[in-house]
DNA sequence: CAGAGAACGAGACCGAGTCTCACTCTTGTC
DNA sequence: GACAAGAGTGAGACTCGGTCTCGTTCTCTG
């Protein structure tokens, strides 16, 4: 039973942002809740629309979450590191689960032909990234690669 | 005097800007040369707003460019290459001069504290992006990498 | 159960960017 | 130079993510 649970990586990160938030002192609400099982459910990120488009339209007579309330539950995800920003330059935000027992961190191709966005990791990159920011000087926290190009789909 | 021409960037940029426009078959009106002259006087990236700002008040009886045109030559401009969009993540798009005769391909620092931009180039980041691309199977046309972490002054 | 204040939702509002359309200017042709 | 043809232009309406406000609802603690 708990076995499987913890095995469930999306109950999982769920469990952990609830209790993230919790022992930082916040109540819990019910936009919350519903915003926390639905990012949980996803596994691609999503956008602060299609987010509220899912919301919105609460099922079985649930009372609709508003917008506002979307957005400040982002940010403080986002405050949290519970959440990753991603900005493709198309001017929308999109968002997915992170964290100790998320996915690992990973990085995006855009495609140019039909705008899908292709999840993909490599240790190389991290690594020779680590070494830029050493060579650079610099004390980074955080970083973005964006590729763009043909997905698999679009050659 | 030609040498001197020659060496200045800015004239150069703005001078290869306009040829290559005119060879694409493009005429010259006042909005774009006007936008063209002030890219090449910037050497670090400028937002659409702040082009609109600089422009907007014609000096000398100028009539003034409107924002349609700067929007229009900006997105022509980057169909030719002629320029660089940089998309930080705060809302608001930002461009440069590029192309064989303007800075090098290059990346970005923005510092988590003071907001600052700062440009840096390094091979060995382009060779290893080159290499992930080839090791995925994509074909990328671009890319764009963002540090984000304390700029130099903020240590 | 009652009070304090955190969380919430509706909707007004903001602002970067897009679109439209009538007008102006550049360019090639004579 | 005069003259179309059509590229280029600018005012402003419009779109639409995202923010802000404010009165209401809910959660937690005692
Ligand atoms: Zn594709
Ligand atoms: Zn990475
Ligand atoms: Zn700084
Ligand atoms: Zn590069």
């Amino acid at each position: 039973m708990l076995a499987t649970m913890l095995a469930d990586t999306a109950t999982d990160w769920a469990a952990y942002a609830r209790a993230v938030l919790v022992r930082a002192g916040h109540h819990r609400g019910a936009a919350r809740e519903r915003l926390i099982d639905l990012l949980a459910r996803q596994n691609c990120a999503l956008s602060a629309i299609e987010i509220e488009d899912a919301l919105r339209r609460g099922r079985r007579g649930q009372r609709p979450v508003g917008r506002a309330s979307i957005y400040r539950t982002l940010e403080l995800l986002h405050a949290h590191d519970l959440v990753i920003r991603l900005d493709v330059g198309d001017g929308v935000a999109r968002y997915e689960p992170a964290g100790p027992t998320s996915e690992h961190h990973h990085h995006h191709l855009l495609c140019d032909h039909c705008g899908r966005l292709v999840p993909f990791e490599d240790a190389a990159l991290e690594r020779s990234i680590e070494k830029l920011s050493d060579r650079l000087g610099f004390r980074t926290t955080d970083h973005e690669v964006t590729l763009r190009g043909d997905c698999p789909d679009c050659r």
